[in-house]
DNA sequence: TCTTTTATATGATGAATATCATGTTTTACC
DNA sequence: GGTAAAACATGATATTCATCATATAAAAGA
């Protein structure tokens, strides 16, 4: 569905969602250990994330990682984008050239419907509503 | 969101729902060439579903691939599980152990009941069931 | 300005997936 | 039975993805 560098991404800025701000910065270190998430690896993703503004970072003591404001305006699909590139989830699903609403290829008419919805979902959910579901027990983030 | 192997596995099937039957056998290599798919990587596939029964082949000269009766009623969810594997699909969306309907997790909640819905859709849906959107006009096989 | 603490950049290794190549078995037909 | 046509089995290579390792740059504080 999602590679796993996508998700170990979407965690990193949940976990960061919850526990930093512009004021407590995060060392990846300390988000490798709760998440489960090699460290080395995880560096490699945040600094992706921080080249393309996903999170934000600064060096030296007292640095780390934190979502701005804007940051947490982010959505999902942009997080994903960053990652496994624009191509991996939008495109058909037997990866036909020419297939689209006019001319669907048999799975597009068959699961076209939710995919779309779900691609849609992705687009229109940010990282505070996801914040928002956990603060309000709609949903939880087991580290 | 499916393997290469897995699309390639369908696109195979529909090739041979459309155009082979018990007494009209196909060469691996009549299915790769119209299909756009490696031919050694294609017979390693069909082969694969051989032994899962989800194709029917007969060797020798005359011989080759086709689907019987019983294969047209198989799913497309078994097909992917005997390519992919019963994980890949049915999985929480960020590998979390724990995550349930119980106990979703941020993504679950957000995408959960689309992506129930699509597996079960694939669930639902035969070979056969796809041979006739595509005779009945409602999708086409671009290939 | 020196040292420490952090992120950043780059490259190397390992693992999984996709692809290719070659040999073996079965079956039909002469 | 011998021969050719096919699937079947096995292993080799290549490519992509995940992981690790090491060196560099920036920032803070002494």
């Amino acid at each position: 569905m999602l590679s796993n560098s996508s998700k170990y991404a979407i965690k990193a800025v949940l976990y960061l969602a919850v526990n930093s701000s512009p004021k407590q910065r995060i060392l990846a270190k300390d988000i490798s250990v709760p998440t489960n998430i090699p460290k080395a690896y995880l560096s490699k993703i945040l600094q992706e994330l921080s080249r393309h503004h996903i999170v934000s970072s600064l060096r030296g003591p007292g640095g780390g990682f934190y979502l701005s404001d804007e940051n947490r305006a982010i959505s999902l699909l942009e997080i994903i984008r960053v990652i496994d590139g624009g191509y991996r989830l939008t495109s058909c699903m037997l990866s036909l050239k020419d297939c689209d609403e006019e001319h669907p290829c048999p799975m597009h008419d068959l699961v076209g419907g939710t995919k779309a919805q779900f691609v849609e979902n992705l687009r229109r959910t940010t990282v505070n509503d996801l914040v928002e579901d956990i603060a309000e027990g709609r949903s939880f983030l087991p580290l």
